[in-house]
DNA sequence: CTGTTAGCGCATTCAT
DNA sequence: ATGAATGCGCTAACAG
């Protein structure tokens, strides 16, 4: 495989001086119509792209860092929150922020090894995904500073929720409520949020309740979860989720089946998600937005060029946001009886 | 302002040669202990930065190309909706995709000065944006292709909506549904999209229909503009807005009202965005997903190495995708009369 | 208008 | 284990 053309090989095949390319290139005013043509046709002749590395060390250009950010968008509203303060926040630092899209394991190691072998960014941020310590010390030996959302990473600052203390509370409010036996939907096993939730709600209702993990984060998948739950324990009366999504799944297979909601039966969601006050639907609020702007502040101190030589090497430490329970129409208050309707 | 410490600086600082530096720099196993510390403390003391620039030069690195996507994020699920297949697709194609967040005019030129000053991008894409055609131009010069998502720009392909018409089937939609006076809640004056709806809406619904621009494209904004509306026009029984979520605030500010939504009130929301079937929410439909996945395709076709020299430059089309009327809960049915309750 | 030359900062043989 | 020399592809004077 033949490498890229360079300046030199269009030049001779152009007939003309680099340096003539070079100005064709960067639209000089000092060129001939006839030689910029010539030099033109020859560039696309040769699918010719100029080496920007070349470029920009030539012209000694801003050392402009980049954050690569990794997220997995599975659930769509929650990496939106995250994205724009964290493109925002990263904007105001001068910072570039490149995305990658990981849908698998596989799409990970690609990237990750990519950019340790390329060394494509400068920062790094892990959304929703751990990584090996083998990793962490790569990117440490390359000085690429690392910070992760949503998932606790050993050496990593990281900003998270205690989402098993959220879920634990969730489901507490049910029982309170007057639910006797609860239930919960869950989505795909390899999210370690999903796993902390569920781990919270079975501390609270018993390594006994009823569990479904649906196939995806997304309506229709917590409708068919919740629609196997109930087919395998009508007496469910308490669906407590993992995700905002498969709550409102849970919600339109509840109403499917003529169980009111909350009186029959009651849900909660996870995330407050946009619209969700809109439904009604209660939920564990998290402040996704802030994660977003954690990552983005941190980045930007971690990135900082010491002001002053022989400074002390800058840290971030981890932090762990409150999640808080937003009661709305889909359960009834802990102090009433289930006999009461407490809808306006 | 001191240019930034090279491998010489250091070099120097810690009295070895430059290779030494570069090898601890790599993580080479043919270092001292002791030499390896000495650079390492000069590095930090100097706040040593390698520049990739350069490194990537030295080591041929693939020249990997980016492309740059300007996006204003007022509408959340809008942009969502195209950065996920857009970024999935781009990354299929080899390509780096590199997020701005730009809210106004002064971000949008700041950027788009850099990029064309520090030739940071090899393609550009364009969300909901124009450019003047010295802009168009300053990227052709550069072999930077364009591509632009709802935005229609001269010399630039782009994917669009006939916004106009669908407002327009909207509008119309209303008035055979028996509306005798509808009103228009519209958003931001600087976006193109909602002044061409705002056109598809009085072409329909006569010069003389009452029309209130939102400060915002969320639901608070949607419902304050829809109450100035109210207030004003007591009359109005159809109500069309430019957004899913400003409709989402004028069916809020309805039902505070005691308004019966669709009896006394239809409303129509416009993109079809998650949740709105959950909400019963009538909306024009636009294929979102579409415009990411199309500028993705463009971008790769138009960033594609001619595969033989010589071969044709490669061109895509602008296309212009379609728009449905989704009907749910909050319209009546055309052929039925008013009078009649189309809800199940 | 156009060609020649000299770096840009780093990785990498080669020597030592 | 370490240093000197060379080149990566391109821009920017400086000549012509």
């Amino acid at each position: 495989m033949p490498s890229d053309p360079t300046i030199y090989d269009i030049a001779r095949r152009a007939g003309v001086g680099i340096a003539t390319v070079s100005r064709v290139l960067n639209g000089s005013e000092r060129v001939s119509p006839h030689t910029r043509s010539t030099v033109q046709r020859a560039m696309t002749d040769l699918g010719f792209r100029p080496n920007r590395a070349a470029r920009r060390l030539a012209v000694r250009g801003p050392n402009r860092a980049r954050v690569a950010a990794l997220m997995p968008f599975f659930s769509a509203n929650f990496y939106f929150a995250v994205c724009e303060p964290l493109s925002k926040g990263l904007a105001g630092a001068d910072l570039d922020l490149v995305l990658y899209n990981i849908q698998n394991r596989e799409d990970k190691n690609r990237v990750l090894d990519r950019l340790v072998r390329e060394r494509s960014c400068e920062g790094l941020l892990l959304c929703s995904m751990g990584i090996g310590q083998e990793r962490v010390a790569q990117f440490r030996n390359q000085a690429v500073p690392i910070v992760s959302v949503d998932f606790p990473i050993n050496g990593v600052p990281s900003v998270t929720v205690d989402n098993a203390a959220g879920e634990a509370k969730a489901t507490r409010h049910l029982l309170r409520a007057g639910a006797r036996q609860v239930a919960l939907v869950s989505g795909p096993e390899a999210a370690l949020a999903f796993r902390q939730r569920e781990e919270g709600f079975f501390s609270v209702a018993g390594a006994a309740a009823p569990l479904h993990r649906a196939a995806a984060v997304n309506i229709e998948a917590g409708r068919a979860a919740t629609a196997a739950l109930l087919d395998a324990h009508p007496e469910i009366d308490g669906i407590v989720t993992v995700n905002d999504l498969l709550a409102v799944g849970a919600l339109a297979e509840a109403r499917a089946r003529g169980l009111q909601v909350p009186e029959e039966v009651q849900i909660v969601g996870f995330d407050d998600q946009q619209l969700m006050e809109v439904i009604g639907m209660s939920t564990v609020r998290q402040p996704m937005g802030e994660f977003g702007s954690w990552a983005a502040a941190s980045l930007a101190t971690l990135l900082a060029r010491p002001a002053t030589p022989a400074a002390t090497p800058t840290t971030v430490d981890s932090v762990e946001l409150p999640v808080s329970l937003v009661q709305r129409a889909t359960t009834r208050s802990a102090q009433t009886q289930r006999t009461l309707r407490p809808r306006p």
